[in-house]
DNA sequence: TGCGATTTGTCCGTATGTATT
DNA sequence: TAATACATACGGACAAATCGC
């Protein structure tokens, strides 16, 4: 028995706890730093214990959990290091994607990338910031869609919750955040424009922006 | 204060399960396509079910299993679009390691690169295929490294399984196969010189040669 | 189509080993 | 050093889903 609809995840309670885990981390719920008893949270999303240890190997993989082998398993710190390297990683990908997909843009994608920014500026009208965070990443999915390469697109997936939670930690610590009103019209005007290089070239200052944009605030913060 | 041994591999069984499994789907011993039974396997590799699925969750993440909901754990089949992917996915992500390494090359590291030539030359002198591509591998680690990168590193040590994998597939089916003797001469030449866009194009031409090398054999195999 | 056999998903109790106090 | 807390690992159990006839 299953009233279940809204996400088509996968019926196993492996993933739904996954999924439970990493919104426990992404919003915040969980303070990084901070060690997961398997007792305690199994019994907090209640499950099994092996249940919860089969959703938390995945959450090491994409690195939002830290395994130490008999230690016990932390939520993920993030420092500045590890932000610029998501951001070069992440600018690396994505001239990939472009590159893959440049040749596969028409006038439906074109049109999708559109709606896409538009629900952007609309959710930054709004002053949702915890919505305009999922309608940017949701505007960059385009181009790994567009892509149509597995393993681009898997592995931008992985990237992506470790954005979302220097994202979440961001706004916990400065109310404000988020992206800005016009950061994405030079990216959606090239973007449908006919020079992929001036692209490629547009992107590794758009990361630099955002990078910038939110790595201000690690300055301020204690180090280790 | 622990002396080391060789395997710096972690002392959790789940870990050396892991190992030890990779190895049976490297080696061929487990046909692509075949289902896994769980409690066969684990009887096999002498560990309770509960640590064969912790095992078999990273190796589904890797792409040498695939994992379907209660159907069951398969071994990966690699088709000619697979392989064109991975090689595709692994050629930006070694220019993204030149580009990021490129001005961390010193005379030591330079020695080194030289010295894993070396080595994958006697290698293929020596008729050891099966060195041959753990040597080529080793090789290519190299920029890799160099790039300190960590997230860039940790992708390629995710595609790398997959290269094995293919290598192993390939070796099997015919028994030649192996990198050429003076394949890398000229991404050697080019590593040590002083022209990284010389270096990236070369990439490209020297992974299109890769994958065209081993290719050939999937249009020979029946589809499907 | 249906039914029985098989296998996966999940839970629990427990024992062992490791780290920490 | 001893004691405690916890992760690791095992084996058995059962329901639910799938598979084969």
């Amino acid at each position: 028995m299953k009233s279940q609809n809204q996400t088509p995840s996968t019926d196993t309670l492996k993933d739904r706890t996954h999924e439970r885990l990493q919104e426990l981390i992404l919003t915040g719920d969980l303070v990084p730093g901070s060690k997961l008893l398997e007792t305690q949270v199994a019994a907090r999303l209640d499950v099994s214990r092996a249940t919860l240890r089969e959703a938390m190997i995945r959450l090491s993989e994409i690195g939002l959990l830290v395994n130490l082998p008999f230690r016990g398993t932390y939520i993920r710190k993030l420092d500045r290091v590890d932000l610029q390297e998501i951001y070069s990683f992440r600018t690396g990908l994505e001239k990939m994607a472009f590159q893959f997909g440049w040749d596969k843009r028409d006038l439906i994608s074109l049109a999708d990338l559109q709606m896409r920014n538009e629900r952007l500026c609309q959710t930054i009208s709004d002053n949702d910031a915890f919505g305009a965070i999922m309608a940017e990443l949701h505007l960059h999915d385009w181009c790994y869609e567009l892509s149509g390469h597995s393993l681009l697109l898997q592995s931008w997936e992985r990237l992506k919750p470790n954005l979302q939670f220097y994202f979440a930690m961001h706004q916990k610590a400065h109310d404000r955040a988020g992206p800005l009103r016009e950061s994405h019209d030079e990216y959606i005007r090239l973007a449908k424009g006919d020079n992929l290089d001036e692209m490629l070239r547009h992107l590794e200052d758009h990361m630099q922006q955002g990078l910038q944009n939110t790595q201000s605030f690690l300055d301020t913060t204690s180090p280790g």
